[in-house]
DNA sequence: GGCAGAAATGGCAACGCTGTCTTGTCCTGT
DNA sequence: ACAGGACAAGACAGCGTTGCCATTTCTGCC
């Protein structure tokens, strides 16, 4: 295969008997050149299959590019792609592409990616926090870059976030479940020192505490480690002394080893239910959630950065996204009878 | 809030008293540079917090972005995101980033975005194909940018491409429920006139063919239109005359919808299912699936690509990846007597 | 001491494009 | 016929960087 020369505008310029002025003009406002002339400009780039180069204009311009950045823990995580689809369905609208760099989730990752990513003069960037503290970033906020934390508010950083009713949503499950007649209430989750679980965590003790109850870590499961499966956890729970009768699981990957750990345990139905966060065939099985729009959370992040890319000044906003509690079987269960 | 100006190499370079050349050259191949001419750049770079302009850089060298771009029908669809992390993955290893660009599964979509792409001077390009002709890409392909389809080939554009052993998979899936003694077998999809689709279906007409049964019309729902529920086909066919033992799906959104409609007909495990795609909670459920390595085969099209861009020759290479069905019970069900 | 050769640094131009300014052209009205 | 304006197109420089080549400084050795 021959590879050609890629065309450039003085190329088209010369085929079309102008300068490359002109050319640029057509490209750009299409104001003061006459109608005869942009056609035959046109008709010359079409033929040397001309494409502007974006990064020459961005260079020229002043400006960066019109990417914006998106730091993401993993792309496998439904949750994460779900917030990256609301953000590029956005930006796409304004005319913006969005890079998606992923961590690991790990800390030196995130610094690593947020460097790769702003040497590319990225117009915004997004990101759902892991490491420890984000004040690496605050040198680039200086220089302009709008940063908007996602799910997690950034650390050591003035920065725009989104994040969710976490505490609301398991203060309300919570609270249904005491209200069914539950009083011995278990909490799993895993990982368990991030923000988001810190607060879920909180909600629950919060509505338990309301209820009079005040001591629950017998009842709670919280474990760090990822390689210690979900339903390990659930299944100790469920067969220790003083068992509880109803479980909140912290997300979506302890939901489902929940699922798995009540249908070994041969549960059949009597320990109720309900997890943080929906899943796609959360209806099919039937299991009450805490949910929430992971789409809706992605729009609102890109929507906030192109709000700042236009006027960088403002005080730096918080906003929380609902959560909402879908009954579908499981969170409704009763509390099982006691034995004697 | 201030906002600063960006420092750039000359800025360094005066406030480390040396040539911009030679901050250049610090921030590239570290050669010839004396040790402690080294630091004092690194300083003043680390004052001004300087860093590099990838874009000038590209500009410079000649060459495009270490960027490479993705286009899909939409990142809601969790086979999608899968292929993107593992594109990701194995993009990252080798220091380039990845562009994320939806078409929402339109033609024009499709080739709007792959213009954007292009002009950001991208240096590869993979795509799920969803226009009905990629030659679009043809120039592009000859000034010597890779372009890889995945899942679906190219039409009109000598691409490389990794599809799945589609055919092969229902093939196998309906010879297995053929061996369980199943006659009446029906398949459903929606999508059904897109490339995965027409493999699979003839996989099963294969096999059902092989078993002498020619005439497969009456259990073949296979519709075009997305508005149409799944758990409507599936339902329809299972309530017309010469109902089917068996289901096969064609994706995963059929399968779901097929256990929505067996759910509400409470079928109660007579019909047997096997179903296109794995998903997340197929374990949890129990169901049948032809399954394949999603992340797996972003994995190989990003090492395609980079293949690709260090040496563009070679002849276009057409990979297949494999299939496997796992059993989970449903598609293991026995045909059920008939009545009378 | 002189000189070759290596090591370290600098100058200049150019990558492809666009902002600013200048020049050229044509038409209109008096 | 000619000033004046409106419109069209070109010249030039520079965005931040690096490749090429030139220059300076240093080291070792006869």
């Amino acid at each position: 295969m021959t590879v050609q020369q890629r065309a450039t505008l003085e190329d088209v310029a010369r085929l079309a008997g102008v300068s490359s002025k002109t050319v640029s003009r057509v490209f750009t406002t299409r104001d003061l050149v006459a109608p005869e002339t942009v056609e035959r400009v046109l008709a010359a780039a079409k033929r040397l299959r001309f494409r502007p180069n974006t990064l020459a204009r961005g260079l020229r311009r002043g400006g960066g590019t019109n990417t914006i950045g998106f730091i993401i823990g993993e792309l496998g995580n439904p949750f994460y792609y779900k917030v990256a689809s609301g953000i590029e369905r956005e930006l796409a609208d304004a005319g913006y592409s969005l890079v998606v760099a992923t961590t690991d989730d790990s800390a030196e990752g995130e610094e690593r990616v947020a460097d790769a990513l702003l040497s590319q003069r990225i117009a915004a960037l997004l990101l759902i926090p892991v490491a420890e503290d984000q004040s690496y970033l605050e040198g680039e906020r200086h220089l302009g870059t709008p940063v908007i934390a996602i799910d997690r508010p950034a650390r050591n950083l003035v920065a725009d976030s989104i994040v969710l009713e976490n505490r609301r949503g398991t203060f309300e499950a919570t609270r249904r479940l005491l209200a069914r007649g539950h009083r011995r209430i278990g909490y799993v989750c895993n990982p368990a020192s991030v923000y988001t679980q810190s607060e879920r965590l909180r909600g629950y003790r919060d509505a338990m505490a309301e209820a009079g109850i005040r001591t629950t870590a017998q009842w709670e499961r919280l474990v760090d480690d990822p390689s210690v499966p979900p339903d390990r956890l659930v299944g100790d729970l469920l067969r220790a002394d003083d068992a509880p009768t109803a479980v909140l699981t912290g997300n979506n990957r302890v939901t489902v080893g929940a699922l798995r750990a009540l249908r070994d345990a041969a549960d059949d139905g009597r320990t109720a239910l309900i997890g943080f966060d929906d899943f796609d065939t959360a209806d099919v099985i039937g299991v009450s959630v805490i949910s929430y729009d992971p789409v809706e959370m992605g729009r609102r992040a890109a929507a906030l950065a192109l709000e700042r890319m236009g006027d960088a000044t403002g005080f730096t906003r918080q906003l929380e996204l609902p959560t909402w509690i879908i009954e579908r079987g499981t969170g409704e269960r009763e509390p099982r009878k006691e034995a004697g």
